[in-house]
DNA sequence: ACAAATTAAATTGTGCACAATCTAATTGCA
DNA sequence: TGCAATTAGATTGTGCACAATTTAATTTGT
């Protein structure tokens, strides 16, 4: 009986030759990984995330925290919301511009720093890769991340 | 007035010196990128994947998918009963051990391998990127993926 | 000054992703 | 042989992620 004739024709079509699929992979472990380690907190690598860009401005616009994260409002409304409810942020409208909403820590916020600093090197962020990989990495998608914003 | 003492003590804390951030933002935005390509055909990028697996394998078991795409049954459920009904694979337990669903292409589930075989191409997967560090990220991310497995 | 255009968030709807649990089939072993 | 343990999928519940739409405030052009 014949091959079919579609099998197989296209290598560019197999996972193992597809730079998308890992990369994929690698960040949903990641976030999986950072799970456990957040929970405790009642956060998730969203909230973490947001918060690091939160502690770093003092205060900041949805839409800025957007710009900086790639996140759009439909995902950071309901996060900010949340952070808010547990008591690590407060959310205002500005005076001057009633559009705009502006997000800061409350003193339960700032003093999550103290509690999540370790986190970062308990991940172990990119397990199992030396320093020079680490850094290539580091370098190769942060020079992707350029070409998106 | 004194600057709060918890403001911007842990460097480790910033987005900017984090690398599972830019996998993280970097992956969701090709993730983006391939829904236009996929959606004429009912397809997004979970589909496309698990796809490939099926177009590779032939026939294979959703834990032997699982595995391969490291997804759980809760994700490739859902995921395989859409490609069933868009009329791309077919599902069936196996005779010899009921608790195993096989899955493999119909027809137009093999057909589908021509009309994507572009894909890969024009979402020119890491875009803007030289063909050096394309080898490396691919080659970095596969030894990170492997610590996975 | 004021209507049209723009901007900022919020809302709505769809679809992963995954932990936890449940059900059914199979296997192992006393 | 028969029951406990294991295995494979399915189900349930929660939470992003994002497109599209909506609402409200502000800005722009005349």
């Amino acid at each position: 009986m014949m091959e079919r004739k579609e099998r197989n024709d296209y290598p560019q079509l197999r996972l193992g030759n597809q730079i998308c699929f890992p990369l994929y992979a690698c960040s949903k472990e990641l976030v999986r990984r950072y799970a456990p380690l957040l929970e405790p907190f009642n956060l998730t690598y969203t909230h973490y995330i947001v918060m690091m860009v939160i502690w770093e401005m003092g205060e900041v616009s949805v839409s800025e925290l957007g710009k900086r994260l790639l996140l759009d409002s439909g995902t950071l409304t309901p996060v900010l919301k949340k952070l808010e409810v547990h008591g690590y942020i407060t959310r205002a409208r500005k005076e001057n511009d009633e559009r705009i909403v502006m997000v800061s820590p409350t003193e339960d916020g700032w003093e999550l720093q103290e509690k999540l600093k370790d986190v970062p090197e308990k991940v172990g962020c990119c397990l199992g890769l030396s320093k020079e990989d680490a850094v290539q990495l580091y370098m190769i998608l942060n020079k992707m991340l350029d070409n998106y914003r």
